[in-house]
DNA sequence: CTGTTAGCGCATTCAA
DNA sequence: TTGAATGCGCTAACAG
């Protein structure tokens, strides 16, 4: 157990001759150091390997140079793609990432908020779960003047800043590709309606079929989740109506690969009998038949604009509250799997 | 910018009338303080709405009562598994996470490696980098006796802890699985040998076809990446062979379907043509067509053993150093892509 | 069972 | 340009 003590700027100052002060102070680009000693200073540092203690720090300076990142979930790849934006930007600003996900799950949102609140996070990056019903779990920070920044899904209402893409012109796209591929009936799976992301496509579909005269039919809208079980369930509703859609605009990949694959299964041919849209463009839309349909999402920018406009924030670069929202590019990449013209 | 002040055992201690280090003891359940003054000193806690300074604390300790996590990738089901397995534990027993991951790149495995040094985690748990050529990075914890536990990408020849699957057998049923099925020509499509999950997957792959009789020949054997570019590629490669192979053991489950799909759209049958097997159990094998027979590779089970494993050592629960592999159970699930038998 | 005291390593005010 | 002194909030050794 011969743990090595660490070296300190004591360690340094009393082999130089100084002051522990001076040592803060040159390691530190203190301009007023002179550049004699700040050379001698950071000669020694590098020879003792001397590492400053992130601790004793962030206990002087009442900061904690962490950024904490609350996410629904880590199972897509557009959310590791974001991660990897955040990361990015993160690492290249010096901050530390902490991240909580709440498996879709208000209470646990809360209690990672809370969690990092306690931690005494700098920021917080935060996308909602789906049953989050207020943001009241982010007053404390807002309270404290610690940022916060919501990205995808947000409620957009609230005055935070936030960034997102415009839902509502990829559900209408989504939908207006399938009209225009001759569908007239076309149902829509989704998620809950309390999620902005949702809301607004299913506008975006509902505006399309009226733009194209075809009456919007609320039983043609199934609201469930995406895992695999719920796009089995989703898929036995669809194959239970009476009168079945011709076109489906589904809004995740992997719940629309698991519908695809079952009405396969049940001898419906996609996109022939049904088209398909997705929405996300992960990257199992180019390995299933058909290929998928779908809205291109772009993650990693997304991940980068968010975390930008954090670090700009708490260096006091810009006041993020100013250009509250950011609008993300996104757009439709047609596959195989809602292409019926000429099919049939 | 009217940051309240936090509220500290001094608060506290000077509110009740006593001294800081009782409230220190009684909020940290410390057995000798009497039940009465610690019902009044934790009633006040509450009241006040203390929380602990965790800056204060690690200083003081010399803790950080943090892990860092080094993996090569974010980017599998698998992985996430095991992540969620970690987290779920690391939550339990308090201690944070911090997660640095190195994209298939030794050198910045090393840089994560030096970084958490720095931020002077208490345990260490990684998993490999495709090129990852020495453990060198991690000598600096192992000196500072802070435990460095390894999964599934590991030196098996090192005598450091680590968690992992019998990949030699795991690659010994799924090859022999493809016997089974009749084939007498078989591929293997798999990632760099320097990792021990590739090399005893192929030495399984080998024994299982020298205990068969089938002849190991080094030109089926392919190895690249698993990105989506990659599987295209190692596809080609398998369509321009001379002789093609009637059976492909491929190790990723996303790098099978990639290659399915690439055999399909030259007009090839799987399984009746070539069969084929996975490896990971991701949920894509479910969605694609044929769905894909594959090895189950227990990710959430593994992530929890690891971490457990480190924070009982970090406890002093256990010694780690004294049982230092543990090998979770893998197994063949079979499904459509490799069923020759009775299609053809 | 509780109080006193000291110090973890650092940044910063005030003095020089 | 540098030094001395202080305190961030907490825990632990020691004393009572």
């Amino acid at each position: 157990m011969k743990t090595e003590k660490e070296i300190t700027i004591y360690d340094i100052a009393s082999k130089i001759g100084i002051a522990p002060s001076t040592v803060s102070r040159a390691l530190n680009n203190n301009p007023t150091i002179s550049a004699a000693t700040r050379k001698k200073i950071t000669e020694l540092a590098e020879k003792l390997g001397y590492q400053h203690n992130p601790f004793a720090r962030n206990l002087r300076m009442q900061k904690t140079h962490t950024i904490g990142v609350i996410l629904h979930e880590l199972n897509s790849q557009f959310i590791t793609s974001v991660l990897a934006g955040i990361e990015k930007v993160a690492t290249e600003s010096k901050y530390n990432l902490i991240i909580g996900h709440s498996g879709e799950n208000a209470k646990i949102e809360v209690v990672n908020a809370n969690n990092f609140f306690h931690k005494r996070v700098d920021g917080i990056i935060a996308s909602l779960s789906f049953d989050t019903d207020d943001l009241n779990h982010f007053k404390q920070f807002q309270n404290k003047n610690i940022p916060v920044v919501f990205f995808d899904r947000v409620f957009e209402k609230s005055d935070a800043a936030k960034v997102i893409i415009n839902n509502y012109q990829a559900g209408y796209d989504a939908t207006a590709h399938l009209i225009a591929q001759g569908c007239k009936r076309i149902a829509h799976i989704t998620s809950s309606l309390k999620r902005n992301v949702y809301s607004e496509r299913k506008n975006g579909y509902k505006k399309a079929l009226e733009d194209h005269k075809i009456k919007y039919d609320e039983k043609l809208v199934i609201i469930d989740g995406f895992k695999e079980e719920d796009a089995i369930r989703s898929a036995k509703r669809i194959l239970a109506m009476k009168h079945l859609p011709d076109g489906i605009f589904i809004t995740n990949d992997f719940c629309a690969a698991v519908v695809i694959q079952n009405l396969k299964d049940a001898g419906i041919r996609v996109p022939q009998d049904i088209a398909v849209v997705g929405f996300n463009n992960d990257s199992i839309g180019k390995v299933i038949s058909p290929k998928l349909t779908t809205i291109n999402y772009p993650g990693f920018e997304m991940g980068q604009v968010v975390a930008r406009t954090l670090v700009n924030h708490l260096k006091g670069i810009w006041d993020m509250n100013l250009t509250n929202t950011v609008i993300i590019k996104s757009e439709l990449i047609v596959r195989e799997s809602s292409l019926k013209k000429g099919k049939d």
